[in-house]
DNA sequence: ACGAGGATGCTCT
DNA sequence: GAGCATCCTCGTC
């Protein structure tokens, strides 16, 4: 087993907070775009009100009980896709919500993908957009593509944590860690 | 700088 | 029919 398979299949928090300073890489369209990843939450299953696993399997949320390492995408609000890494063993559902990025390739096909210049990757909907993932990806695997989580070293730099954005549900919960890399 | 409101589609009650 | 794991634009201060 690989050092991050390893990660995967342990517990939901703790593979959050090893995700950050992974790379994430996609090959979509033709075009190859990279991140640091830099903001993440985690989300338990039956344990977790807050979670879209929490009641259980259903047609949105079908990838989320597969293998750790699945790809789980969803639509947000009717607008915006939002990228998750399956964790822990097959059938327990928890995963990560990948939050924001820093660009390390193919920054310009990411402006013309967000059609602006700025907010490229700050944001699940941005990152996804800006990674050109959408639906399509749901469900497939971050070891065989085509988006990637690459091995080796992890950017270092400290970690914030503090409570999920955007819920209401176990709110209390302190699961969203961000990397602050050095410099900025 | 900051807050309000709209877009938009799917899931669950 | 309500409620979203969001983002953008346009008002104010």
């Amino acid at each position: 087993m690989t050092g991050l398979a390893a990660l995967l299949t342990g517990g939901v928090v703790a593979a959050a907070r090893g995700l950050l300073g992974l790379r994430l890489r996609s090959e979509i369209g033709g075009v190859a775009c990279e991140v640091i990843l830099t903001e993440v939450e985690a989300y338990g299953g039956a344990d977790d009100p807050a979670s879209h696993a929490f009641g259980g399997p259903g047609n949105r949320n079908a990838s989320m009980f597969g293998p750790a390492g699945t790809l789980y995408v969803y639509r947000s609000y009717g607008v915006h896709w939002c990228m998750n890494v399956v964790t822990g063993a097959r059938g327990r559902a928890s995963a990560v919500l990948l939050r924001a990025g820093r660009p390390l390739a193919g920054e310009e096909h990411m402006r013309h993908r967000r059609g602006r210049a700025d907010c490229l990757c700050n944001g699940p909907g941005r990152l996804a957009q800006a990674l050109g993932v959408s639906g399509e990806q749901d469900g497939t695997s971050l070891f065989d593509g085509p988006v990637w989580l690459l091995t080796g070293p992890a950017a270092g730099g400290q970690v914030v944590a503090g409570p999920r954005v955007g819920i209401t549900r176990a709110a209390d919960r302190p699961w969203r860690f961000r990397l602050i890399l050095p410099g900025g």
